[in-house]
DNA sequence: CTGCCCATTGACAGCGCTGTCTAACCCGGC
DNA sequence: GCCGGGTTAGACAGCGCTGTCAATGGGCAG
């Protein structure tokens, strides 16, 4: 019986079993060239014997490199981020990356002290929902470490960001809701300094232009506090004397703030589009009609471009917005219901 | 102007322009005693001058630790999990540790494989959402890493598990429905593999025995395909000849679907009582009733006695199981239809 | 003034691995 | 039989850091 090594097997207790060098073992586990069948067998066979495993650590001291995948969004609590966050790591995996996650909360000084750890830590590329923070730091910080940007971005980035049109998915659906005769429409929008909200406001405001139609101050709920997930801003708007008839809402969340004030008061009759699907969306009577905002359609494209990047691929920092389907489920379709 | 070492700075750099050892930059960095405050103010200076930070590489090959922390759960996707690493993440930050995620979509191969790959990153601590394989090889794996199990766990671990009385919470929610007059009450499970199911159907048969009605076979829906989120379960038990008048859904997911098909077929006369928590529950007519299965509090729990472990504590492992109150919001307490 | 003790600092090895460079080896052709 | 060229294997350094242990120096008792 060989005997075993005490504390977990290094490349030399393999070596010493095999009978070959350290270096032989480095060569066979990497599967580099330059060894034959034979002795590869042989030392695969100790390998197993020994239950040898790398230590990542070494490797990546040496290296400088830790084959793994950074992600910092907002929170990873968020079903829009867990949901991204979930793709990639299954697609970082299968290509021999393990995942890092953090949040930020959407504060820059957490955002920076995650992406200086993740820096340090050697990641192989990051993957990152930024937030509305200054980030001249940015290049200094994270150096030549492969990055794509998703969901949003900040100007003169230089990185691939990876998103949908906002303000495009915004106007179509604010259209539809012109469409459906509606002209009291309000729009309830995040955190004024997101750049997505903006721009999804600014799709709401041009799409009510086109249309002729005034947006009268009380009606744009520009932003909601971070403690009211909506309802209190949509029962403020149904006390107005005279209120909306429909609702855009720019997120997820305000959204949910919406139905539930709607369906605690029993106000189904007042239109509501949604940006970002939402679980039960469909099952709501009526249906919350939404602009798909797919996560897992940004995550898929943006993990490619990044192990494009991570592969050395030479590629012009893009933006690439990725469609954004109207689901029609009822709510969006709802007729309005004043002469 | 002190001359600025190519690379990113390493401890010979700080030591270097300091005039001092590295082994002095070490206790510094590390707050280790033995240093005058003199010199602990000059190395600090030369630190933030060059922007100097640890790698955490050559940390942990010396030390044989990373401090870190890794999750596995079943999806980072599942928002009940979602919300325990979220809840994870920002209390093991502030007690030093950084978090890795990682899912096994209850593949018992892929949880294997995740513990291996964590393992041999010297990771601090683990906490574990097991699948219901076999885990013979966990302490071959793990070696002496602490770790604590929640949601579930299996017999004989010897670790720590935070989770619920599953068979308490459902039975209770059962009482509730037959307090409400009814009879015919279906289950809604998830994997009849899983030990959290297997444990609230215990509780839905212990509190209709203790009532002394019968449980037909067909109303007890032991397993949903992965495939089918109770949707398709939920319509066929509606069109059976004498249908339940009440449904208890032993998980969210199935929950999800359980509302998806009764709202769509506008059947709110039938009762419903959801193990776990879910959006919008509060916001549906009627409310959900629930079972308050709670990510945060467990992963509260959790993590608080996975950093005592990794603290050095001598803990005796324990079960711990936290209370799930019943949250009454109207669905559970419709009564029943039927003469 | 001398010696001793404690507080502070430094020299050095080595964690486990991979990159570079050299050595050994086997083959066929002259 | 000898040499050249290609293939396979090993010796060795060093990645950046921390643990061990030794050295240095200043203050105070004797």
């Amino acid at each position: 019986m060989t005997e075993l090594p005490a504390g977990r097997p290094t490349v030399y207790d393999v070596a010493r079993v095999a009978g070959v060098s350290i270096k032989t073992v480095s060569r066979v586990v990497n599967q580099s060239a330059g060894v034959s069948d034979k002795t590869r067998q042989l030392v695969l066979g100790v390998v197993e014997e020994l239950g040898y495993v790398v230590n990542p650590a070494a490797r990546s001291l040496v290296t400088g490199s830790s084959s793994t995948i950074g992600v910092i969004v907002d929170s990873i609590a968020d079903p829009f981020f867990a949901s991204l966050v979930s793709v990639v790591e299954v697609r970082a995996l299968a290509a021999g990356f393990s995942t890092q996650v953090a949040s930020t909360w959407r504060d820059p000084q957490r955002e920076r002290d995650q992406l200086l750890r993740m820096t340090r830590e050697n990641v192989s590329g990051l993957m990152l929902a930024p937030t509305m923070g200054d980030h001249s730091w940015f290049a200094a910080t994270v150096g030549d470490v492969p990055a794509v940007l998703v969901d949003r971005g900040w100007p003169g980035s230089g990185l691939d960001m990876v998103g949908v049109n906002d303000r495009a998915g915004a106007k179509h659906a604010v259209e539809q809701l012109l469409k459906a005769g509606h002209t009291r429409i309000a729009f309830l929008g995040d955190d004024t300094e997101l750049t997505t909200t903006e721009h999804r406001r600014e799709g709401y405001l041009a799409a009510m232009d086109a249309a002729g139609v005034p947006v009268p101050e009380e009606l744009d709920r520009g932003s909601l506090a971070m403690t009211d997930p909506g309802v209190g801003a949509v029962t403020e708007l149904l006390e107005l004397p005279d209120p909306p008839t429909a609702l855009f809402s720019s997120n997820a969340r305000a959204s949910l703030g919406a139905v539930r004030a709607l369906h605690m008061t029993g106000r189904t009759d007042v239109a509501l589009i949604s940006f970002g699907d939402f679980e039960l969306a469909d099952a709501l009577q009526p249906g919350i009609t939404v602009v798909d905002h797919d996560p897992a359609l940004i995550a898929a494209t943006a993990v490619e471009r990044l192990l494009a990047r991570i592969g050395g691929a030479q590629l012009v920092p893009a933006e690439i917005l990725l469609p954004t389907p109207l689901v029609k489920r009822g709510s969006g379709e709802v007729p309005c219901n004043r002469s």
